[in-house]
DNA sequence: GGAATAGTGTCTTTGAGACAATATTGC
DNA sequence: GCAATATTGTCTCAAAGACACTATTCC
């Protein structure tokens, strides 16, 4: 039957699967694809694809976000997760898969016609049930993500340009679950060296005080860290 | 003349190689073996090895460890680092590798024939050539393997217990590459929750004030960690 | 004025870094 | 005593957290 509808069961395939996270209004979200063929046809699953001839991982995950979305890869910060490897993870035949994290600024629809944002608290919490070991991936990916927010700056990454200091605020609220003390935030961001480049313009809000607008700094790690650890004693649920 | 000498060029295979770092005297070592056959005949390299059909990628790095040295893993803390994936990392074929971390206390002699014990600095600065992108490869576990120094205990699996005080700090400076302060370092890993315990022994050196012995805590984190960053500022070479 | 958000200032505590001083061994 | 390492203690500074207070908008 091989080479039929399955995959040579003796042969040993990659993969590359995506957690592609943006923040919409106060939810963090993931991008998740419904799968329209067995296995786990109906569920969720997240986006991924084979590894081609010539390709490196880093190459086969950027082809599958263009597929996904309509983005350019340039708006989006891809970085290698780690690889999975259990031998039945996939029912179809062993396929090891190395899983990416992405994030982004608020994105647009996806393409893809089964592709749509859901809410990471979904998986979470069982209401959206995933395919193969998906759901163990997507929470890997989350913790990966609340880290990489206390060392670096991607956090900015997830705001289109220019953005408030409010803005920058609510994403690491979002990613990591709890809110935070306004003042102590402006204070650690500015003083970050070459984190935030003042643009000299205001955001004017429905509603409250106009706030300065920033780009992006140079910087790639935020120096010294903001670590959730102390932070966290507050309101995490 | 495909399935004589070589691979097959076409098809996809998955291997697991390892860094298994150990501190010898002063110096960080790494396990290499020398190869017996071409490509990079003669030159050094990672152990490693085919992840074989039933095996997840712990259990194939394992099972290297295992072949290399007369280890049983539970000395060895391992871990998953990176897949590595350029087309042409192997003239041999289209191999992707997934690359581990160990750390371990001062490791005894490899069983394996053609495997040493090996300076990092030797590779660092040239002096020893790796094959394939194994150089790069052992860059990328140093640099993990220095942060994880700053956040988690893990420094102390490489000191056989009972151990001194003196000797965990002796890790990070080999590690980090620089010195650090006595009392500083003491002050921060005593008040480290459930890193050290203390035994009650003590231990007479050949020259110098006895030092109290200690084993490992239960501890997987450092908190708050110990931050290179400042340190460094320092006596980094 | 009130609600809401932005931004400033201040007080306290924690912890890092520098470094002095003392302790205990072998020689 | 001297060399070497362990251990304690102290001073200072940077930064975090708590929180009061002011500023600016829309309604």
């Amino acid at each position: 039957m091989i080479g039929t509808t399955g995959r040579d069961p003796e042969a040993l395939a990659v993969s590359v699967d995506l957690v592609i996270f943006t923040v919409r209004g106060d939810e963090l979200n993931a991008l998740l694809v419904e799968r329209g063929n067995e296995p786990y046809r109906g569920a969720c699953a997240l986006p991924g694809g084979y590894v081609r001839a010539g390709e490196t991982l880093d190459q086969a995950a950027l082809r599958e976000l263009r597929e996904e979305t309509s983005l350019d890869g340039g708006r989006v910060h891809l970085e290698q997760l780690r690889a999975y490897s259990e031998p039945d993870r996939d029912p179809r035949g062993r396929v090891i898969t190395v899983a990416y994290l992405g994030l982004g600024p608020d994105l647009p629809r996806p393409v893809a016609p089964r592709a749509a944002w859901t809410p990471v608290a979904d998986v979470l919490e069982g209401r959206t049930v995933l395919a193969f070991d998906h759901a163990g991936i997507l929470r890997d990916a989350l913790e990966r993500a609340r880290t990489q927010l206390e060392h670096t700056t991607i956090a900015a990454r997830f705001c289109p340009e220019p953005f408030t200091v409010g803005e920058l605020r609510r994403i690491y609220e979002v990613v990591w679950g709890f809110k935070l003390d306004p003042s102590n935030f402006r204070r650690k961001m500015t003083r970050a060296e070459a984190f935030l480049e003042p643009t000299g313009e205001q955001r004017f809000p429905e509603v409250g005080r106009p706030a300065a607008l920033y780009r992006r700094g140079s910087a790639r790690y935020l120096v010294p860290p903001l670590l959730r650890s102390a932070a966290a004693r507050d309101a995490c649920p």
